[in-house]
DNA sequence: TATAAGATTTACT
DNA sequence: GTAAATCTTATAT
């Protein structure tokens, strides 16, 4: 059974409550013939032209930010610090440069791929920040600016209690080049109550 | 054309 | 706690 997200989760404007509602959602990988995927417990919100943190603020259009103009919906992965892979969700409709940064998750299903993928490192730890979870989930720049209502990378709906979620929120990470944005509170936490 | 800095992680001191 | 790895873009020659 699916329940994948579709197009009137993605196209909707406001990608600061888009960032929010993806925090316990699951996120599934599909590549080279492996399954992976796990609970999201962090994003971040980046709201376009708007946004001093993001690539594409002021309109900028550039080969590497061209995909976050495409429609809502369509992954967007970004090479940083040229060693690390940044896995977005690109929001709205085509033309608007918003999208979410999926920071990290908790695995849920393919953990040892993952820990392979990794170097074999313990499960605690395994996708915790941005370049972690690309690598533990097999994503690189072959995955960038393709679809999320395909079958190669997706996002399901789930049966947690978001009511019962403890989300916190916070000023975003490592943008303090941003100066007056670097404070906006669209930094979202899940932290289970274990 | 060349240089600097970044939405980070890892290893070493 | 500090530094290195190493690609893309923006700004300066």
């Amino acid at each position: 059974m699916s329940r994948k997200l579709d197009n009137s989760f993605y196209k909707r404007p406001d990608v600061v409550s888009i960032a929010k509602e993806l925090i316990g959602k699951k996120l599934c990988t599909h590549i080279d013939g492996l399954l992976t995927s796990g609970f999201i417990t962090e994003t971040e919100a980046y709201a376009g032209v708007t946004d001093k943190a993001s690539h594409a603020y002021g309109d900028r259009f550039t080969d590497r930010t061209k995909t976050m103009y495409l429609p809502g919906g369509t992954s967007y992965v970004y090479l940083c610090y040229g060693v690390h892979y940044l896995f977005n969700v690109v929001t709205h409709l085509e033309g608007t440069p918003h999208a979410v940064l999926i920071r990290g998750i908790r695995p849920l299903e393919g953990i040892e791929i993952m820990q392979e993928r990794r170097g074999g490192k313990n499960p605690k730890g395994l996708a915790d920040g941005p370049g972690k979870l690309s690598k533990a989930m097999g994503i690189s720049k072959s995955q960038n600016a393709i679809s999320l209502l395909a079958d190669e990378v997706w996002i399901e709906a789930t049966d947690i209690e978001v009511e019962g979620m403890h989300i916190s929120t916070g000023p975003r990470i490592g943008i303090d080049y941003a100066e007056e944005h670097k404070d906006l509170p669209w930094r979202f936490l899940w932290e289970p109550t274990q």
